[in-house]
DNA sequence: CGGTCTATATATAACCG
DNA sequence: TCGGTTATATATAGACC
């Protein structure tokens, strides 16, 4: 919304990407509290920026508060699918732009593993991780039009009702990965058949 | 931004309310993934609807996760030159395993796309890929500590910022994380960790 | 309800001091 | 880096299905 129309990717120059961050964050944190006041609702947002401050907004006040209702809500989801279908679309265009780079970069990195400059070749692998999460989502939109009448679009953005279901004590088995890779896969798995019926339908 | 401006107080209506909700809700999520995108930061965002249908965005997939960042702000900075050259090195070999697994996955994923039973199967991998994309988020995060630094480094610097619904535009500093952080919520932390069987610090 | 379709209200990218 | 200013790009209130 701007003289031009930004390209939905990393903002490359530091110094307007700090500056976008600051306005939009404002942006945001103004929408945040209009729904809030419109809707009468609770409303909770964490952002930090690129520099590593933290900007919280809470309509109620506290952040840990929503998150607290967020926490002793049932929690079939957490742990679910990522978050939501427009994030990854943005994250798509993105990638469209960095596609080749990043094979490029992933290329030009294989043989020093060892010797990687952390934060740089961690956020490669993201990519790329994240680029598979790409196919695995359109497969799964793809996969979406097929089944039933559940509300295919319900798992986009991770909306629960209120009412519960299964007292499925998700988890995540964090750093254990690595090594046991099919091993967490299979928990996954399972984890999710456990939680199904409320992830696939959680329609009114 | 409609037809006419609205007062910014409580929607009486309820069925309007509900709509403009809807909408809202969607146009911050919006938000949420662009600045995630453009700025390559974390955000995170929790919403309930009137009726209280509980909506999340997250850009790393999980609202635990920014959160938990977000709580652990301090023993995030406390640990110091943490960069612990072969940990990360090896986190990274890891990190380099599962991209090649995941590849494979994919790969062999995608060719049965009509085969895939329903969205769950998607959401199998997808949880799958979300766990691994955040232990690169960490992996990153770790190794930013130490290289990253310029005038809002030190840790007197990470604020909270507690913007409540003003019109205005500014962002009023809050106070220092940890000492805030009440009983309860420091309990339903641990209770996550326990339930998750994560710590947010993968140097475990 | 969910979607669609405008007419308007807002958010902001690029600039400038 | 930090605030304003202005031209454009977006978000959405209301109306209609």
């Amino acid at each position: 919304m701007g003289r031009k129309k930004l390209a939905m990717r990393r903002i490359e120059n530091a110094t307007t990407r700090q500056v976008t961050y600051a306005k939009r964050k404002d942006g945001i944190v103004k929408k945040a509290s209009e729904l809030a006041v419109l809707c009468d609702t609770d409303v909770a947002v964490v952002m930090f920026s690129p520099t590593g401050r933290l900007t919280t907004f809470a309509s109620n006040g506290r952040v840990e508060d929503i998150f607290l209702r967020f926490v002793d809500r049932p929690d079939e989801l957490r742990g679910g699918p990522i978050a939501n279908e427009e994030f990854l679309s943005e994250r798509l265009k993105q990638l469209k732009y960095e596609g080749e780079m990043l094979e490029k970069i992933a290329t030009y990195y294989e043989p020093s593993v060892e010797k990687i400059n952390t934060v740089l070749e961690a956020g490669v692998y993201q990519q790329f991780l994240t680029s598979a999460i790409q196919r695995v989502q359109l497969s799964k939109l793809q996969a979406a039009i097929v089944p039933m009448d559940d509300t295919t679009t319900s798992v986009a953005h991770h909306t629960v009702n209120q009412s519960r279901m299964s007292p499925g004590k998700d988890d995540d088995e964090g750093g254990t990965m690595g090594p046991h890779l099919s091993l967490s896969f299979l928990e996954a798995k399972k984890r999710w058949e456990k939680i199904r019926n409320v992830t696939v339908n959680p329609t009114s």
